[in-house]
Order: C-alpha cells, then structure tokens, then sequence
DNA sequence: TTGTATGCAAATATTTTGCATTGGA
DNA sequence: TCCAATGCAAAATATTTGCATACAA
C-alpha cells in the first residue's frame, strides 16, 4: 500500500500538476483497504471536499489505473461489484479478497502460475500475453468469527 | 458450445416458458462465438425481432447468467470490453481469450491451479472459495497473420 | 504567463424497475 | 384460465465530454 507522499512524488515525476482536488483524491483513495466503487469514492470526498466535482474523480481514478497505483478488479460473482478499484503496490501480482470483510491480500505465485500458462500454450498453440487471476475466499479472522 | 435444442430443454427443466422472445435471444447469443456486449447482441435481435425491448435482453442474459450457459468476463485491459458475455458449456473452466480475432478457447488445467491455490492458502491462511481466472493472447491464426 | 486540470452541465451509456398486457402451459 | 414473462417508458446508475475558468509551475 502506498502512501500519499509517494503517490504525490510520483505524479511529480510524470510531471503531472499536485492539485488540491488530486491530491484530495488520492488521500481518499488510500484511506482505503478494501475494494470501492468511484461512487463510493466520491460520496466520501464530498463530505471532505464538496467542491469537488464527478468528472475530476473518475479522471483521477483513469490516471492512477493507467500508472499503475490502483487497478480495477472483477469481483462480481458475489458482493456485485465490477467496476470496483482497489489501491495497490506497484509490480506484478494478484489480489485475495474476502468473502466476509472484503480485506484484501497480494500475493504473486508466478512458479505455478507460470506452469499453468506453459501448459495451456502447449495444449492450444495460443502465444499467451496476459491473465487475469483473482481468488476469492475467508480471511483468518472471518472464518474464526464464523462470518 | 451448446445448441439451441439443449438449451431450451434446460429451460423447460427449470420451469420456465420457452416464450418467442426467450427462444430469439438464445439463438442469437448461439450464434456468438466471441464475447458480446448486451448492446451489440440487443442491435443485433432487432434486425430479427424489431419487437422485443431491452429489458427482455437483460433479463434473459441474467438468467442464462445463474443457469451457467453464459459467462460474464472482463476482458477490459485490452479490448475495454468490460461487460462482456460469452457462452459457454457448463461444467467448471476458464477462457483464453484472442488479443487479435477474439476467438475464445476453453481450458482446464486445475492441477496447477490447484497447486497454486494450496500454495496461497498456505502463505496466507485464507480459505480460498473461488476463483477467476482468464488468459489473453494470440490464437494460432492470429500468429500466422501478425495480427 | 501558460497551458494543465478543474467544475459544471449536458450528453452518452448501461441497467433496472413499475405496470398494464400478453401468451405459454 | 392463470401467472410467468413481456414491452414500454421512466428511473436509476455509471461514465464521458465540451468548454469557460482557475491555478500550479
């Protein structure tokens, strides 16, 4: 997880302008822990900082996607919520979200996953670019508590 | 892939009429075999069935959803199709999905995947519940072509 | 000063819902 | 016949864009 100082340096480093309406974004986004919807999102930065527009959210989000600070996930099949964006540390790796709490956990098992995607090249002669991987279960905490 | 025969007995299995707009939009999503958008299919059943609404389409899709002859995925990195939909037999797999044409191949390889799921559930003392999981890359004809 | 980034409002896109009516079993 | 399913239209939700203005560099 990131922290504001280091989101701001990087925007400095892309030359991006460190607005008030940015960084107030960014502050938001990583008070965060568990995946949000830009809705969610800027409902909470109205309490904040009312002034702040829609559009300058959902641009904001775009930027942070596009650099990498934050990704998109998937995770429809339960809580219903596509279109959810999540914080994250830079590299390569995958996300292990909670049926429960919705905590998340990044992990990188690319030994097996590396594995699988040799094996599946072989099987169907596809050059194979990229994946997608998201597991979903119970944290410790939520299976200790029965939720 | 399965054909229309076959899934209107399923629908009859589950109790549900096989009413003319239900039997338009299953064929029409039959005759897909790269992921649509519910626009691109709702244009598409106009030029064959200008009567039927919207919300038939959605509803349909949602309920070829939970019966598991459909398939949301979100392919949004490449293609920005988001909410995407694609058919698929039952039974548990994932898809690869073409960078070029989109032509889509189904795999199984839950060894490994199950090998890398123990693994997370090791480092991580979750209880992992599910996955998502999709390949993107270049079919073999993709390859042939440079596309 | 300069042009990036903003707020606003309107346009566009996507999906859901209420309700009177239709048609499958 | 009877109720699940439909079409329609409106509402709800989600996202993008144009443009005059503001403000970080």
């Amino acid at each position: 997880m990131p922290d504001l100082a280091a989101v701001l340096e990087r925007l400095d480093q892309e030359g991006l302008r460190l607005t008030e309406p940015r960084q107030q974004v960014v502050a938001a986004i990583l008070g965060r822990t568990t995946p949000f919807t830009s809705a969610e999102l800027w409902t909470a930065i109205q309490e904040r900082a009312p002034s702040i527009g829609r559009a300058t959210v959902f641009r904001t989000l775009d930027l942070l996607v596009r650099l990498g600070i934050l990704q998109r996930i998937h995770a429809d099949a339960e809580g219903g919520r596509c279109h959810a964006y999540l914080a994250c540390d830079a590299g390569h790796h995958h996300h292990l979200i909670c049926n429960g709490c919705g905590a998340v956990t990044d992990f990188t098992e690319d030994a097996a996953l590396g594995e699988l995607i040799h094996q599946v090249e072989r099987h169907t002669a596809f050059r194979i670019e990229g994946h997608r991987l998201e597991l979903v279960g119970r944290c410790p905490a939520c299976q200790a508590r029965g939720s």
